[in-house]
Parts: C-alpha cells; structure tokens; sequence
DNA sequence: CATAGTAGGTCAACATGGCTGACGCATCCG
DNA sequence: CGGATGCGTCAGCCATGTTGACCTACTATG
C-alpha cells in the first residue's frame, strides 16, 4: 500500500480489533456512503427522481435483461415498493420491460437510451468521487477497502454481489 | 468511458481507475453499509426503535455531552426530524439533557445507564460483523479501508468525523 | 390434462423518517 | 438595548418502506 494513508492517521495497530478501531469503521462507513449517496442527489432531484429510483436504475443499467425477482433481491424490498418505482421508470421512459423468451412469467428490465443517458450521469457522479478516493489512498488500499467490505456482506448474498461483475455488459446484447 | 482494457493508452493509466473497478466498489459499499445497518434491526425492532434513533443514540453515546446542533450537523437532518427521535429517547429514558455550562441556551445530551445499555448492546452487534471482516481481510486491508472511504467524505466534512476519534469525553470517563 | 406452484401486478392501509414554513422563548453578545 | 443564536414546537407534506389480500398468466409435475 502506498502508505496513503496519511490524512487517517495511524495505520492499523496489532490491536485492530480494539473498540476504537472497530468505531472508526463504522463512522468512516456511515460517512463514505452517505456522501455518495448526497453526491447524486441533485441529479435525481432534476428529474424529480428519488434515491429508490437511483437504485433502481443502477441495477437495471448493471445487469440489462434482469428479472424483476432478481431486482428484488438485490434490493432487498417487497414488490409492492419497487412497483411504485419501477412504474414510475417506465411512465418516464427509462426503463423497458420485456417478456422472457425462455419463461414467459418474467419480466426482463433493461434501460431506454433515454435510461442510460441518465444513469451515465448519475454514475458519474459517482465516480467522480469514488475515482478521487482510489487516486488518493492508492492502489493498494483500494483491495483493503474491497476486502474489508466484502467480509461485512452475509455470505448468502455475497455470491449475489459479486456475480454483479462477472460478465461485462455490452450496450445492445442480450444477457441470458 | 471505461477506456477499452485492449487499447493502452499513451500513458498506461492506473488500472484501478476503470470502470470495473470504480463499480465494484460502489456495490460493495452499498452492500456492506447495507449488512451492517441491517445487523441492529432486531435489537431496535425489539424496543420499538428505528435506524433514526440507532443513529442518534450512536453519536451521543460516543460524544457524552454534545449539543444539539453538533448532533444535527453530524445527522445532517433539520432539527424538526430530530426532536421526534430525540423526545422518543428521552421520553423512554434513554437520553437525558442539561443545560449547557458556558453557554446556558445549549442542551448538552448524554446517555442515561439505560440508554448506555442499549447502545452497548448495539454496538456488539456492529462490532461482532466488523471485527469478523477486519480479521479475514487482514491488518494491512484495514487501514486501506480507512484510506478509501476518508476520501470519499467531502474535506468540510471529514474533520468532523476524524474528530470524533479525539477523545474529548469529560473527566469521569472511562476509556482505556 | 388437471392442478399446484411461480412470476408478476395491483389495491388498500399504515409506519418511518425525511422536508418546509412559521412561531415562541431564553440567552448571549456587540 | 437590540439583534443573533440555540432550541423547541405546531402543522402539514412527501418518499419509501411495510403487511395482507387477491388477481392473471404461465410453468412444471404427477
């Protein structure tokens, strides 16, 4: 690591297990999402969207063609929620939905041209300051900071959140 | 954007700018902030609370003694949302109030025993999952973690957080 | 093929926790 | 003294979560 660490003080003590250590992470957690959350906030406000649609969005733009319960568990809601959202989406043309080739009960979602303009916005918020964060603490802090948070994850949905990476999506194909 | 892995670019930029990488972390923020907010839920559901009184509990329990406006700049929520949450806690006993000292027209908050109880009992829950990650990840992944998210909270901000490290906690504290 | 199970949608009612706006005090400070 | 500050409160609205009940369409199975 490069030891960039520098404006958080000292680095992790043998006793990293102590209280005061454990606060800081959950302060420094609490704090780090709240300000990526806040930093796309303007963006939805404009359009009059809220968080839930950020979400929303985000998943959809992530994995095109997923099925509304595999949103659903990724969101962690009832239906009932995501259905005020996801209908909204698709009152505003951002979000499309098409009946599955292979099981015709499903749902598969996927952004309009008009969806992944703004969820290109939005993300660029995003990454804008996650970016910033990476260059300053360095490259090898960046695996700590996968580590430490992939060990708070549940290991049920562990698997779930990985499987988000695998698999590229490309602008126009099909995902099964 | 996302600057195809085949073409290398003049420069050969830092990988961990790419998008892939930049989106992982976004997820694993989301997920692990997500697990660890979940992981006090039953506690709270158990007394009657939600995630806004955890939250105000949290910081008075870790700052004894603050005012009302240091609590309302670090919830980042008007003072209207907060008198709900704080006459709920106050109204069962969990946080009491005095009349500030220097300044006569400040409410200096701090935990009751009970509220003291609770907070504890909380806390475990929180450390339990964080003592487990920072364990698998390692020492040197900690302090990665710390480095990424500091980044990631906007510099106005970032001195509030780090202060409440700084042990001001009055005399008759007792903190190793 | 009948039927049970699954994917999804919807209606209705309610809880939580944000927000704005408008006041009212007590107290501090220039 | 008079304005600014710290805090509390009333009143209403909005976003987003919850349960529970019920419906259709489709799949899978004995």
């Amino acid at each position: 690591m490069a030891d960039a660490s520098g404006s958080t003080g000292p680095t992790a003590s043998p006793l990293f297990l102590r209280e005061a250590e454990i606060r800081r992470g959950i302060e420094l957690l609490y704090f780090g999402h709240a300000a990526m959350v806040r930093g796309a906030d303007r963006i939805l406000a404009a359009r009059g969207l809220g968080r839930a649609h950020h979400r929303a969005l985000y998943f959809i733009g992530r994995r095109p063609g997923l099925a509304v319960s595999e949103l659903l568990r990724l969101l962690a809601i009832t239906k009932q929620s995501l259905s005020r959202v996801l209908s909204d989406l698709q009152r505003l043309g951002l979000v499309e939905s098409r009946v599955g080739e292979a099981d015709r009960r499903q749902r598969r979602l996927r952004l309009t041209a008009e969806g992944e303009r703004l969820e290109a916005e939005l993300f660029a918020a995003l990454k804008e300051r996650m970016a910033r964060a990476y260059a300053q603490a360095g490259q090898a802090a960046v695996g700590g900071f996968w580590a430490v948070l992939s060990g708070l994850i549940p290991p049920e949905d562990r698997a779930l959140v990985l499987a988000l990476d695998r698999e590229g999506r490309k602008p126009g194909g099909k995902r099964p």
